[in-house]
DNA sequence: CATACTGGTATACTTTATGTAACTGCTATC
DNA sequence: GATAGCAGTTACATAAAGTATACCAGTATG
């Protein structure tokens, strides 16, 4: 009977805050994209290599390497070979989001500490 | 004809960094944790209120907060009120995380500006 | 000319995430 | 004793994410 809708709340900044975040989230949210970013982040790779090396289906990796491009984290490059081969690479913008990775890799192996360990909350 | 299976490469510190951000990830996936976590940053929460604050159904919110208290990012009091009623609050060690978001935070509101005002890759 | 490789796309399917509605057991109030 | 609030739980329905398989167009090799 009841529907659930919108928050009435939300100052202003707070809600700023808030879509950056869910915005990061979404550059990392899936199965895929956070493997693909560190896979790239070694060297480049065609597609058909990418997707036998992380073992992903050429529909995920077509759809995750777009969403990608679209955010400015990988280019693709045509390359002319004899059978046409397509490069994909991380871009130098793509850098910058290893601070966030930094801050979740360090924050996650803390945790995993936390949680064996069991300490006390 | 083909399938899709696990990676064979994944050098070993490389595999334990993924699992750790893959971790953190799991921490704010989804619809809701992030909005809680923000949400109780400002004070505790019943039930009921943090429900109505949100706009989530009383299902999601039982599941995300028993989530939550698996990974000791929120506590659980009961109250003894005259119709009982259950205080959620962050712990101490939720604190930990700011780091995280603040981290997602900046990067996410630089990306919106990069990608708004449409800097070369 | 068949085979195999390239970078994908199309379709159908399964699985997971989320939403909706109704219901429980308890207490207080009208 | 009917109604309403609290803190959930249960069963069911839909939406989103992911998987499997097959296929296309192009080029080279045997």
């Amino acid at each position: 009977m009841k529907k659930y809708s919108a928050p009435s709340h939300s100052s202003q900044n707070c809600a700023e805050s808030r879509r950056a975040i869910q915005d990061t989230l979404e550059i990392i949210n899936g199965k895929w994209k956070l493997i693909i970013i560190i896979t790239l982040s070694s060297r480049p790779y065609r597609f058909k290599e990418l997707s036998r090396e992380i073992g992903i289906s050429p529909r995920m990796l077509s759809k995750e390497l777009q969403d990608m491009e679209v955010n400015h984290l990988v280019t693709r490059t045509v390359l002319a070979t004899k059978p046409i081969s397509v490069e994909y690479a991380l871009t130098k913008y793509a850098e910058t989001f290893r601070e966030v990775l930094d801050a979740m890799k360090n924050w996650g192996m803390k945790h995993r500490d936390h949680i064996i360990h069991g300490a006390a909350v």
